[in-house]
DNA sequence: GGTGAGCTCAAGGTTAACTTTAACCTTCGG
DNA sequence: CCGAAGGTTAAAGTTAACCTTGAGCTCACC
């Protein structure tokens, strides 16, 4: 099948699935006479699957060394334990969601419950010092390469 | 205080406070006669208070027009909306993950089940095959602006 | 044989949140 | 007086995951 019905197929963009090829992700490809591309019926349940993962956290990098050459060849061991280390990921990111949620939800009460009587300033001042008691978690937005 | 002990107050990276001073997010600087930055105690406050805000999934931009001059000017209404927006969001986001953890589980199941005695490719058929049968899901990964 | 849809490629654009670099002041301790 | 530590700026680089653009094939149909 053509890149076109493919697409249609997987509800992806035509250029995503040509992304996913470039980045050597997508290697269900071949080529016709005129150079377009020919993908077999595999290839939608691949990029279903790709879809899939990443929505369960996995990076394009992790799934390109996850799916390797053809999908006849899995390594169950890597496998099992990389999706189990994701499970971990997932359940650490539950624990900081909660966590935040109960920050938000303690700082609506705190602003909620305000007297009513004091003015903003030292309403904020109040908020604010009540804020930043927990622990520092060091920044966990951007790792350092 | 200059920015070199601000930052190690709050532990944030010098280039980082003046990042947020160039975006608009950090108002609270005066300037020393050598045109050194000055910043009020206050600023490590509300340095600490973005970085919780930001772990909490609150985006620099949300940030800016949720801390507008100065802090003592809050508005509660918009403020509080804002906040239970927010914790709307990190339920559903915790929806999401609950899914996938399931998901995930369940692929786990289902491939340390493998009857040992058929082959890497019919497993990994039979795997494939029982995947994707939730909904599609539209991607939920980069909105068209 | 023309035209419009679909394909190709390379290259540059996008977004968020910073960091890095380079070139140049200022302050402090010895 | 010198050098190191710390400040300033503007501009460019980084990362992930794509999208867009432009120029040029190719194919199917009338």
């Amino acid at each position: 099948m053509k890149i076109g019905e493919l697409a249609q197929r997987t509800g992806l963009a035509a250029s995503r699935i040509r992304f996913y090829e470039s980045i050597g992700l997508l290697k269900l490809v071949e080529r016709q006479a005129n150079g377009y591309r020919s993908y077999p019926e595999q290839a939608v349940l691949v990029l279903n699957l790709i879809t899939t993962a990443q929505q369960a956290g996995f990076s394009l990098d992790e799934l390109r060394t996850l799916l390797p050459q053809d999908l006849s060849q899995w390594e169950h061991g890597k496998l099992l334990d990389t999706l189990q280390a994701k499970v971990k990921d997932i359940e650490a990111l539950e624990q900081r969601l909660a966590q935040s949620k109960t920050h938000l939800l303690a700082l609506i009460d705190e602003i909620e419950s305000k007297p009513d009587d004091i003015d903003c300033a030292s309403n904020a001042k109040r908020v604010l010092s009540k804020m930043n008691l927990s622990e520092p978690s060091e920044t966990p937005k951007r790792a350092k390469k």
